[in-house]
RNA sequence: GCCCAGGUGGCGGAAUAGGUAGACGCACAGGACUUAAAAUCCUGCGGAUUAAUACUCCAUACCGGUUCGAUUCCGGUCCCGGGCACCA
């Protein structure tokens, strides 16, 4: 009934475990160094779910290899335990939320490590332990000191549901990433990160990055950088201007009106009496609209006239300032000059409003060039070689006399860090009575959350922290008092350096030794879900930079590659949840087949970015061919057959195999490297005598696929150690080519015969061959041969009229 | 609407500096072993047409192009997935 994976499998994690195996020495720099990373979970009450293992049997197949090619393999594990479901099920279930993570870590652990991966979990730590929070808190005050932290009152994404404030990437189509809940726009009093200040390393850092094509697009859009033009308008028969930003100057000429954000500054102040009435109805309008209703697609354009007009600097024409919500206050200068024809929302808003549509005309570029050379442009904007020109001359007139600079802007905003919640890191400020802000210093650190019974969100937006008094007060050194800070830090502030910490865990007196970071760093491969491309994956490198110019540490960018493992759906290939009734759970599958053909499914099924759906049947296949690998080792009749001479009848595939499976493990092509190992398997069971290094070698590429029963093999071949640290496959490259050869012939580019030569048969003896074979006879027969195509050891295309 | 990735048998997928499409596995079918079943081993398995595993034709979403030759390159269309979304 198939091989003992229960007993060979407890077996192997004792003696991993007994032996320290994968404890990692990161003082060893004698050899090179690999750092490989999973991105750690969030241990949630659900336990771990069939996806999980798919990542992480993929990393640990990279870590495997490369400690049998010889390198120092740090390969760590832990847990991203602060965060807003713990403090709800504490809520409901009137349990403190540290004693529900350390339950929910426990049962993280364990399942994690049924399925045999080579973590140092000498270095596991959680986000919530306060000896690691402690430097959480360091860091945050580093931010503050350079002035990277500020408190700020603005319109927030406020949940009510979920009683706190979101980023803007936690809120999605209106409502919170988490749970769904409807978000509104709400005044309050913030902390925020200026990872504005980092948005042009942020983006030039992608440049040298081994990271999928589709993640760093995202980055860049997320930070959206664009260059323009900063053009002053004045408000006619006043001495009051505003600036407009645009990245098409050379259509100012069509401009025919423009657009203050409801929230403008100037809008009261230019105001006309007469209009007064309008623009104070519009505004209020406004604000009592939620964020879902001001940006929803397809939504008609408001606005109202102010009642007073801009001078076009370019024409000195006077075109009508309007109000409208389209205009978005907190990007750019929250005001646009309108052009109608060469823009589609300024188009909506002059056909719904009458305002006219102006076509940039030839002469009016040509005009305002200062040399000849610019007589060519005209208003055809479909050559961008011309608005390229277009916007040089015209920026440069706008330049010269004092009404235009260059700008650039981006998308990219202050990262609100602030959560109205008690299960995070408390943030280390004390605010005087004064309102004067008072960092705590390190010896003060770690502030740690005091013990609460009651964390309800008090629903004003405030944290639960309020209500700890005397955690709260604060008695100052020079007499006076203060309140702490009762906001805490957002879930992404732990995972933004864990990284960093797992290389020196244990460090109380810094982040970590310089000497090790600098050896460590970067992470060489880091593999996690795609639904962190820009969350996590851009405030780490934003605090990497920082701790970079810190001078904490010496490479620029954290993650040198990165790679993202697609979802596992369920057998009807719908996403995985409770609701649809499609949940694998890991632990049955454990259970009845072990984890090694677990490893093996997932890592077999497709590629690992991609998303495919469970297959009961093709986990059961695994299982069948470990069975059957087993029994090439375990029968008499292949035992028998076990030798020390080489038949060298085995050399070519052996050597083909080596080469495919090293190449695809590297590539992470698991898939691909799976189906080698089968054919090998296949070429084994025919042959007559199997030849021990080979078997060795197979066991070595099979076991970080399926590691429990690649050392069971590995002793059951004779050996008293683990395969751990044996030394990698090598392949002959001589031997990984035949010296025949099947080369097709065609006519006409249609296959007519196949026939099999010795490699490197010259052309001419290739062509009488190919033109004498039957199937290529019928088909010349009559016809007229016109030329011969030979592609040495390939094909022999006849071409015939 | 914009950006990105992708469409190959009954299913998951192989193969792209252009050169024998369908590796490997699943499912299915037939056979061997067995009193029988399970397990295992062997064989077949894109479609059409066939007595036929002989020929031939059609097939990598669809239409066209380049080429001796296109799943691969180019242009257009359709569809699915992911991201962004009034960013001037």
């Amino acid at each position: 009934m198939g091989y003992d994976y229960q007993k060979i499998e407890q077996k192997w994690r004792k003696r991993w475990e007994d032996e320290k195996c994968f404890q990692c020495d990161t003082y060893d720099f004698s050899k090179p160094k690999y750092y490989i990373l999973d991105m750690f979970p969030y241990p949630s009450g659900q336990g771990l779910h069939v996806g999980h293992p798919e990542g992480y049997t993929a990393s640990d197949v990279v870590a495997r290899m490369k400690r049998m090619q010889g390198f120092n393999v740090l390969h760590p594990i832990g847990w991203d335990s602060f965060g807003l479901p713990a403090e709800q099920y504490a809520m409901k279930t009137n349990q403190h939320p540290s004693i529900i993570t350390k339950v929910n870590i426990d049962h993280f652990r364990e399942q994690i490590k049924s399925l045999g991966f080579s973590y140092d979990w000498a270095r596991e730590f959680a986000t919530s332990d306060p000896t690691y929070y402690k430097w959480t808190q360091f860091i945050f005050l580093k931010l503050y000191e350079n002035n990277l932290a500020y408190i700020d009152y603005r319109p927030v994404n406020f949940c009510p549901e979920l009683g706190t404030v979101l980023a803007n990437e936690e809120v999605i189509d209106g409502k919170s990433e988490v749970g769904g809940f409807p978000v509104v726009r709400k005044q309050m009093r913030q902390w925020v990160l200026k990872i504005t200040d980092y948005a042009d390393k942020l983006l030039d850092g992608l440049d040298g990055l081994d990271w999928p094509a589709s993640t760093l697009d995202m980055q860049r859009n997320w930070i959206g950088r664009s260059e323009g033009a900063k053009i002053c308008f004045k408000v006619k028969d006043t001495d009051k201007k505003f600036y407009v930003f645009t990245t098409r100057v050379d259509t100012l000429y069509g401009c025919s009106y423009c657009v203050l954000a409801p929230e403008h500054s100037l809008v009261k102040e230019i105001t006309a009496k007469e209009q007064e009435f309008d623009v104070l109805k519009y505004l209020k309008e406004i604000e009592s609209k939620s964020d879902l209703e001001r940006t929803e697609l397809n939504k008609d354009k408001t606005g109202v006239f102010t009642g007073s007009f801009a001078i076009n600097p370019i024409n000195g024409k006077a075109v009508p300032i309007y109000i409208a919500d389209y205009v978005l206050g907190s990007y750019g200068t929250g005001a646009v000059m309108a052009v109608p024809a060469h823009d589609d929302r300024d188009y909506a808003f002059a056909k719904k409003y009458n305002l006219p549509i102006n076509q940039v005309l030839e002469g009016d570029i040509s005009s305002s060039a200062m040399t000849g050379d610019a007589k060519h442009i005209n208003s055809d904007i479909a050559d961008g070689l011309l608005i390229k020109d277009a916007k040089k001359v015209i920026l440069n007139k706008l330049i010269e006399d004092g009404s235009g600079s260059v700008q650039v802007n981006y998308k990219l905003r202050d990262w609100l860090f602030s959560r109205q919640r008690y299960w995070g890191e408390p943030i280390p400020v004390i605010i005087k009575d004064n309102d004067e802000l008072v960092p705590l210093t390190e010896k003060d650190l770690p502030l740690t959350l005091p013990e609460m019974k009651e964390y309800k969100p008090s629903g004003t937006g405030e944290s639960p922290l309020v209500h700890a008094k005397e955690w709260l007060n604060v008695l100052l050194p020079d007499g006076s008092h203060g309140l702490r800070e009762t906001n805490t830090m957002p879930q992404w502030a732990g995972s933004c350096w864990y990284y960093l910490r797992y290389i020196d865990p244990h460090n109380d007196k810094e982040l970590g030794d310089k000497k090790l970071l600098d050896h460590w760093l970067p992470v060489d491969l880091y593999i996690g879900g795609a639904e962190h491309a820009v969350l996590h994956l851009l405030y780490a490198r934003f605090w990497h930079k920082f701790l970079y110019d810190q001078g904490y540490v010496s490479c620029r960018e954290p993650f040198k590659k990165l790679f993202h493992q697609g979802m596992i759906l369920g057998s009807n290939g719908e996403k995985m949840s409770k609701s649809r009734g499609n949940v694998v759970n890991p632990d049955d599958v454990v259970a009845k087949f072990g984890a090694d053909s677990l490893r093996l499914y997932e890592m077999f099924m497709g590629p690992l970015e991609a998303s495919l759906p469970w297959s009961d049947s093709g986990l059961d296949g695994a299982k069948r061919y470990l069975d059957r690998v087993y029994r090439l080792f375990t029968e008499e009749e292949y035992i028998s057959k076990f030798t020390n001479e080489n038949d060298g009848k085995l050399d070519y595939i052996y050597n083909v195999t080596v080469k495919k499976v090293t190449e695809d493990f590297e590539h992470l092509q698991f898939n691909t490297a799976i189906s080698a190992l089968m054919v090998l398997t296949n070429e084994f069971y025919k042959a007559n005598s199997l030849y021990i290094p080979y078997l060795e070698g197979f066991v070595k590429m099979l076991d970080c696929i399926s590691p429990h029963l690649g050392e069971e093999l590995w002793s059951l071949l004779g050996h008293k150690n683990v395969i751990v640290y044996e030394s990698w496959p090598k392949f002959d490259e001589t031997k990984t080519v035949l010296n025949t050869v099947n080369i097709a012939v065609s006519v006409n580019g249609k296959l007519r015969a196949t026939i099999e030569v010795e490699k490197d048969m010259n052309e001419e003896e290739l062509k009488k061959l190919a033109l004498e074979q039957e199937g290529v006879q019928r088909h010349i027969s009559d016809k007229e041969i016109k030329k011969i195509i030979v592609v040495k050891n390939k094909i022999v295309n006849i071409v015939v009229g």
